[in-house]
Formats: structure tokens, sequence, C-alpha cells
DNA sequence: TGCGCTATTGCAACCTATTGCGATAGCGTG
DNA sequence: CACGCTATCGCAATAGGTTGCAATAGCGCA
């Protein structure tokens, strides 16, 4: 048993389950991934996860985490896209696709829907076959506010 | 064929003037990139161009040349945007923006112009007054030749 | 419960990219 | 043409991220 995670979330319950269909395994490495995934909101750099999982257990690793993600990714109960600097940044999931906006200026983001971009994707679609997957969709620019103000760079 | 390189390029041979019209420098190292940008076609990630610079001159650095690339992005003489695995990629002027669609499953790459974004452009920009800079964008996802062959990841 | 297969870990080395700093060298000026 | 200001260089150190490999430890099975 695994007191320590008194996990209600159905979709954080079900991961050790789905791990082991898929012949993988569940280990206190993982478990301590999982903690933290549970617990972030929103979007969060690679690092962030490694420093947050050293928080639980100083004995983390950041290839581990790095390999458990991936893992996760395969799951398809984490998304990563690439913020603005190139990083890697993840998303959890349940929750809609949707795609990021970054604002060159001012460093804040947002999220844009699928119907947003679903013209766009469409017109890829039908004119060059290609699907494109949304929740990697980064864009760069600046904000209102940003050009409102006349801020630059 | 191309001879040694007698730049004949207006864009190119008019860098060293743009650099000294702004107080910058023409040094042997910037020459030598500038040549590599000449020489190069469609795409190239930072460490291919600090390769190709060591070819010509072997004493080249890395961080010359990573700071010779932001000041000719600051130009407008080379942009760069993330590719797919967040390396950084530059493209080199002129030509008209445009984005860049990944495959995912292939690896390969293609340019998608103003037109086909356009929509999405303008719908953000009426309904977020976000301003997406095309040139930086980059679309994963799966072609049409991986979508018709069943290909996965 | 114990065994064995093999997924996973942790380490160390490596790669890409960035930054601080003293030394060098463009190039505008006199 | 020499001088001096300062942009740029090269080095070394650092950070984020990845990978190969030997050792460890899940977990399915008897």
């Amino acid at each position: 048993m695994d007191p320590p995670i008194p996990v209600v979330d159905p979709v954080w319950s079900g991961v050790r389950d789905r791990l082991r269909a898929r012949g993988l395994r569940w280990t206190p490495q993982r478990r301590t991934l999982i903690e933290v995934l549970a617990a972030a909101d929103g979007h969060v750099t690679a690092s962030e996860l490694v420093e947050r999982c050293r928080a639980i257990d100083p004995a983390t690793t950041p290839s581990t985490v790095y390999r458990t993600l991936d893992v996760l990714e395969d799951l398809g109960i984490v998304r990563h896209h690439h913020g603005p600097e190139g990083r890697e940044e993840f998303h959890v999931l349940p929750g809609s696709e949707h795609g990021h906006l970054h604002c060159r200026t001012c460093g804040r983001s947002w999220e844009v829907g699928p119907a947003e971009v679903a013209p766009m994707l469409d017109a890829l679609r039908a004119r060059r076959g290609f699907e494109a997957d949304i929740s990697h969709l980064a864009l760069v620019g600046r904000c209102a506010d940003c050009r409102a103000a006349g801020r630059r760079q």
C-alpha cells in the first residue's frame, strides 16, 4: 500500500494501474513525481518539477524526472510544449486541449482554445494534409497591454 | 556553383555598413559567420552554424557565434524559432515571413506562408489584441504522408 | 514466499546554450 | 598615421537537458 498519497482524483489514482497495464513499473520516484504533478496547477517547467520533487525527496535525480515525464506523456497524462525561450513546459491533463500565447515583452502567457485556432488547423489539414497538434502550439508575440503601452521588446 | 564566395548579394554586402551605422564592428569572426549564412539555405541550427564556421576558421568560439547571431537578429538579417526539440533554428532573410510545420513522425519540415495563418492571427488580434509573430511560429504534428501511411510517433 | 526477467534508477560524461571578465582590436577622430 | 574609446573576443565556469551503462529493484509467476 501507499498511504502517503490519499489520492482521490481518479486521474492520478489510475496512473499506477495504467503503468502496470503497459508492463511499466510503479516506483517511489514516479510516485513522487505524480504527487508533485497532482498538486501542480497550469504550466510548470521541467526544472520546476525537478525542484519540487527534490523538496519531497532530496535524492531526486533530474534524469529520472525527465524520463518519467516522457513516459507520462506517452500515457497522455501530461503534455509539453516549448516556451518562448525554447524551454520545455509541461501542462497537466485533464483539461481541454489548448495552445499558448506568450508575450515577448511582459512574459505573461495565455491559453487559446481549439475554437480560436480551428480555422487555421482546418485549413492546414485541407490544403496540406497536415494534422497539427494544438497542445504543442506556442505563439510568441505582443499582448494587448504591451501594445497599448507602446512597450517594445 | 559557388566560388570562394565573392559575395555579390546586396543583402550580405550591406551587412558591414549596417553594423557600422549602428556603431557596431566588422570583425573577422563576424565575416566568417556571414559567409556561412550566405551559403546556408533554409534552416540551420545554431550548432550547425558553429560547426560550419569552424570549418572555415577552426578557432571559432561558440559564444561568439551565439552573440553574433543575436546581433544579426536585431538587424533583422536572421530569425530564429524553436524546432520540435526546442533547439534553436535560424532562418536566413530575406524571404517572406513564414512559420514552420514539423512532422513529429518523419521529422521533415515545411514552411507556411502568411496567407495560411492570417485568419488565425487576425482573430487573435481582434479578440485579444495579441499580435503574434508568425516567423516564430512552429507547429508540430503529422504530415500527410505519415498519416496516409498510418505511421505513428 | 521466493525467483528471475527486465524496467528503471543513479551516476557520470556529454551536449547545447549562456554569462562574466580581462584582454584584444575595430575604427572614428585629431 | 597614431590614439583612445569601447565593442567584441576567447576563455572558463555555469546551467539546463540528455544519454550510456552497470547496478538495483518492481512485479508476474510458480
